[in-house]
RNA sequence: UACGCGUGGCGAGGCGGCCGCCGCCCGGUGUCCCGCACCGGGUGGAGGAAAGUCCGAGCACGACAGGGCACGGUGGAGGGUAACACCCUCCGGGCGCAAGCCCAGGGAUAGUGCCACAGAGAACAGACCGCCGAUGGCCCGAGCAAAUCCCGCAAGGGAUGAGUCGAAGGCACAGGCAAGGGUGAAACGGUGCGGUAAGAGCGCACCGCCCCGGUGGCGACAUCGGGGGCACGGUAAACCCCACCGCGUGCAAGGCCAAGCAGCGGCAAGGGCCGGCCCGGCCCACUCGAGCCGCGGGUAGGCCGCUUGAUCCCGUCGGUAACGGCGGGGCCAGAGAAAUGGUCGCCACCGCCGGCGUCCGCUCGUUCAGGGACGAUGGCGGCAACAGAACUCGGCUUACGCCCACGCGUAAACG
RNA sequence: GGGCUCGUGGCGGAACCGGCAGACGCAGGGGACUUAAAAUCCCCCGGGGUUAAUACCCCAUGAGGGUUCGAAUCCCUCCGAGCCCA
């Protein structure tokens, strides 16, 4: 269980993305990392958190493979997200695979934001 | 018990903790209010196939969805239904020992086309092998016999023998036949007896087929009687004919609001619409501003459509049934970058492994040991498969896990 | 969500109003030519069985079923690709 004064690990509305804009906004930064069959995009989008958009076409899998892996997804940022660095509208974007365990999707997304933030302060010292 | 057939049912076994998601309702806080955001509470939240998109509808728009042609679909009968290619009952045919299952199951005497290869012949067919020798012919020659010759006085006898004739026999040239062989998916009814030169519906019996009539049934059809020697190959999931049905496009339909760009061309006694053609009809014009159409350009934001419906449950009545009537009760997902998830525990259940106890029509002379059944028990693993609503229903088809229930059939067995 | 089109050897692509499947081209293999290679020419080229080898037989047009004497072709049901629409 987690003792520590961590805020609530919720996924709400204002946690998504959730229009076209928001994701051509995202996708024209055209800064990705891969991780596993993951491939994140990520933009600053200088708000009081991260922000999440899942990409998951029919190349994937079937509408129950396609939902397992995007609720997986949903779940590993809803824990991780006060753990990530920074601030960033992110989109994942899923390859054709298996689903994963839990556990994998959480460290594959880790890995994804922490390059991507390394990224971005180079950026941002430049 | 085994195998099989049919009908119906269920679709995460139950309970709980923690962290979350999407609608709607109520309250509070923030913003001037609305809306929106957040906090708290309540409530609802995937399927039997939600799937494939194979049919049928509702609904929407295209005048008011109308007639004909074209095109497409359906095809035993009667019923059910909003409708159907679905369902029910029945009829006919086929398969199965049976319970049962399957059938695009109208018309091939309206017409057209096709039937490769093989074969003699393939659609008012045909004669390769074969069968026949009745008829004609040829050979042959039992008989008759003109004529000639020889012997004899003569009667007469003998030889040759045109011809006549066709008894017996031969040939198979003409001809007859289509039974058998052979070819083929299919060869112009089948079996048997008679009949014949050989054969053949040539005749007869039975079966099949066709025609007519009676009876029963709403009907598909069944059945009985009479007649016809058979004239009528298959294919319509080939064109087609008949009967019936179908206007087109699909919620990305369509309506409204906001934002935004860039126009060009066509139309006036004409233009547009019912997306193919004709009819029939409608709308707008003839008034100088719009309208409509075509090409091009722009926008992919919001609201409505959007879930109360041929609805579900219970009871009752009618009907063989599908289903329908009546009465009572319920409201059961409505998102739009797409919601039902994650994790932990307890109890059931299943599989594997371990030891304990009891029992034994088992192996065995007995013990040990092994095996089996039952009971409680410890550990590990599993607790699902097919699959995710996208306007909504009715079906069909396909995928999948069961178990259960019920009704049957066949075979074996009954210590 | 809705509408439509197409599946034939390793690849492209014929045969599609039923009648010998795989024409033709590319790729591949063998041979000839050449010192060698390229180009050119000739032959082979779906799988299995059988055989010393040919011959021969069986299975093959995405899968399964139906109609037909006969199906790549006609009909039905699945499977898999691709395209279009606000």
């Amino acid at each position: 269980m987690n003792s520590s004064p961590t805020p609530r690990l919720t996924f709400g509305k204002q946690r998504r993305l959730r229009s076209g804009a928001d994701f051509q906004r995202v996708y024209r930064q055209r800064t990705s990392r891969n991780a596993g069959p993951l491939r994140v995009y990520a933009a600053p989008n200088h708000l009081d958190g991260h922000r999440l958009g899942l990409s998951v076409s029919r190349r994937v899998g079937s509408a129950v493979v396609r939902n397992r892996i995007k609720r997986l997804l949903r779940e590993a940022f809803r824990i991780e997200q006060h753990t990530l660095p920074g601030t960033y509208d992110l989109v994942v974007v899923s390859h054709r695979h298996e689903p994963l365990t839990l556990e994998a999707y959480r460290q594959h997304l880790r890995q994804a934001v922490e390059r991507l933030h390394g990224h971005w302060r180079k950026q941002e010292e430049d």
